[in-house]
DNA sequence: GCCCTAATTGATATATTGTATCTATCCCTT
DNA sequence: AAGGGATAGATACAATATATCAATTAGGGC
């Protein structure tokens, strides 16, 4: 996510960390690094060559998995489930309450943008999902697009 | 999906693919027959397993995923993609226009209802999209939630 | 009807994503 | 320093999906 500052947010994570009683280690950092810097949603396997790439060190993918599923319930990532990817939460080091998050995902170049819509756009998804019998939905919203510039640089060449 | 009558379906489908020169094969009518009378999103491996129950056919999975992928084509089924699953599409035998797909998939049973959202919301998703960027998004739209017998059968808990 | 061609299917291998489980190590507390 | 919980390593395996090439089937022209 290219909005967010690295020590920003890497020492408002160890904060976070500190105050729930969890270590922030060589290895969390690590996977938090990549995904910081990284400008698309990437994989676990993925992530684990980025911590491999150019180093002495040796990131088993499943060290991701459990990684990441620590950062998902402390609300520093997010997994999009359209595309099996994970994305740092633009607002790590903001004071939200991350009661919802939408997403919208390039097909074409992964980029991940987290927006914010309009209350009246939530609540109509709401209304038809309470017609339809469900009472619950996630407050977690992914749609799939294509940003700007590839939409520019491939013409009208749609792939989604 | 429970709400579609499966001979109209079917023959729906048949004059479809005689329309589009593509043949309405045996293997095609089970994968077909397997996601209309399913009230939930399956895999293809499940729809695989299902066509071989109690059968001397033998449907390999490579072959249910070739005939999904045509079957995505014809706009017969979707892919739910946050859920790896597959359904029938809600609409095979009206003339709809599948110019906009949007499922409300229950987290726990895997239910899916197929619904339509009103315009207005479509197009707050749009503008705000556009306002992020994104020219062209997506006519899918896949939110998750919990459907109301699962909420009521097992109370607040609530694993989305 | 027969053959040619294209569509369809069979069969096998492999890639990608994710979970389960057990052991070893680290680090904090006492 | 020792005990114990949190963290990491290691291995196996499950689930989802793609790639590739060969075999078979079905229609269309002769």
């Amino acid at each position: 996510m290219s909005m967010v500052d690295y020590e920003t947010v890497m020492s408002a994570a160890e904060q976070k960390c500190i105050q729930g009683g969890i270590r922030f280690t060589k290895r969390r950092k690590q996977v938090l690094s990549v995904l910081i810097e990284a400008d698309v949603a990437l994989s676990a396997y993925e992530i684990a060559e980025r911590c491999n790439a150019g180093s002495d060190s040796n990131m088993p993918a499943m060290s991701v998995y459990r990684i990441l599923d620590l950062f998902q319930e402390q609300n520093f990532i997010h997994k999009l489930e359209i595309a099996n990817k994970y994305v740092c939460c633009a607002h790590i080091s903001c004071s939200h309450e991350h009661d919802k998050s939408q997403f919208l995902i390039c097909g074409s170049c992964r980029h991940v943008e987290e927006i914010n819509l309009c209350e009246d756009a939530v609540k109509a998804l709401q209304t038809a999902a309470s017609a339809a019998g469900f009472s619950a939905i996630s407050p977690q919203l992914e749609i799939k697009g294509r940003c700007a510039q590839c939409e520019q640089s491939e013409g009208q060449a749609v792939t989604l």
